[in-house]
DNA sequence: GAGTGGTCTAGACCACCCT
DNA sequence: GGGTGGTCTAGACCACTCC
């Protein structure tokens, strides 16, 4: 069995204390017990403490600086990293029943961007599928992924009404581990505007994502295009660690300025 | 001084290793060496290195997994946290010659938003502040910012030709240390166009943030519209540790469902 | 089964905040 | 100066990957 899931100790304090706070036991602005006096409670060392109070850090729900306790922060419900890359359990976490399908599919060698994006060989095939997604019925966005091919035969076998990918691709021992995403702003196109229900040329919130494994191989190279108004992107980072970075756009109307002009 | 610089051990064996890691010291793809061997090669303990590392983890430089050497992962230019919140930062980092102009100011009472973000007392003051800001001289965004009024006071007596406010701050010995970030798309107002020189109710990516001091005290809270094709916001994430969420867009003006008990 | 990263411990010293 | 978090060490054992 894959998921004999049991948390170690330091996700355990760390889930307790996460409650906690959320359960305002420390007040909003208030302060969290020391280390040490954390550690006896727990019955562990200190140094699981730390690695407990560190995941609390880079989820902005505490502060950390030397010489006094730790603040409680505001808390942003974070979700967690399979909500985030799931649109089927996002919409099933905020409480909308998810929906979409298959509008087509190809077999075909990379686009230069492709190979790049999933690191293949020149003329490697991908599996290239665009699907409408839907919010209880609501068309919300418009998704454009490519695969490599060895994922690529699992998600094409998949049945027409499945919602979720990336659950299929769990059950096949596919473990999304890291993401890269960038977020920007494109016009609808034609295409997009059809499924949407939107005028031609209208804005659209663009979100442009590849995925690997725990190993570092691409998984997915995908691009969203959302409906104004549907979705928001949130994110919290920190002096000590930064996972957000603003970049020049991408000038040029489609990929990079690559080899076209 | 308070700027007495000088990184600490695992933070030069970061610096260090990021570097090889760039100049392609492992191959793109390629593995590092065990933490132990590292260990020696520095001449720390494995401890120091695992912090090392998990910077670079954080990062989204390289991989972990139990059983197998890190993995070199594609290295996306990390900016560095003072780049991120300073446009003037990152105007210089990208090449671009920073500048802006105050086109409004207000010392006024806080409006519920800005009671809420800055978490202010009802009627508390704030110093709100209207700025373009400018890349070499092109118009590039909007920026209103509202400030505590301790905070507000350094600011606003600032030389209007002051490009970076926030080395303003850092000089008085304010230090930003956490941001919570939202990335939507808004149509451009009257003073937006006016401004940035496009129509009005054309696209704009909209960038609110609300920035704490170490000890969680918000700084600032300030909405920023970019025009399209200025800038794109990239952020990574794993599963180790997330910093990105999803949300459904803030549709009504205020009130949030917020179940009592 | 060897190699490797993940977790945990116990203790040490330092830098910083606060009173 | 006392309390607290930041850094570092040295060692232990476990879980997992890969040969």
């Amino acid at each position: 069995m894959t998921g004999s899931r049991e948390p170690v100790r330091y996700r355990q304090v760390a889930a307790d204390l996460r409650q906690a706070v959320a359960a305002d036991a420390y007040g909003p602005g208030g302060r969290l017990p020391s280390e040490e006096a954390l550690a006896r409670q727990y019955q562990v060392s200190r140094g699981t403490i730390r690695q407990s109070l560190a995941l609390l850090r880079h989820e902005g729900v505490v502060t950390s600086r030397r010489g006094t306790r730790r603040v409680v922060l505001e808390s942003p419900p974070l979700q967690d990293f399979a909500e985030l890359l799931s649109f089927s359990r996002w919409a099933r976490a905020v409480g909308e029943r998810p929906g979409g399908r298959v509008v087509r599919e190809e077999h075909r060698p990379a686009t230069p961007e492709e190979q790049r994006q999933l690191r293949l060989e020149p003329q490697a095939p991908v599996y290239w599928v665009l699907r409408l997604r839907t919010l209880t019925d609501c068309p919300v966005m418009v998704e454009r992924t490519a695969y490599p091919q060895a994922v690529g035969a699992l998600v094409s076998g998949m049945p027409p009404e499945a919602v979720s990918v990336t659950e299929l691709l769990e059950r096949h021992g596919i473990v999304l581990a890291d993401a890269d995403h960038t977020i920007d702003l494109v016009l609808a196109e034609a295409e997009d505007a059809e499924l949407l229900g939107c005028p031609v040329g209208s804005p659209l919130l663009r979100e442009r994502r590849r995925t690997t494994d725990p190993a570092g191989v691409p998984v997915e190279w995908s691009e969203d295009r959302y409906l104004p108004g549907t979705v928001a992107f949130t994110m919290h980072n920190s002096l000590a660690s930064t996972a957000l970075t603003r970049s020049r756009a991408t000038v040029p109307a489609e990929a990079e300025p690559e080899a076209g002009s």
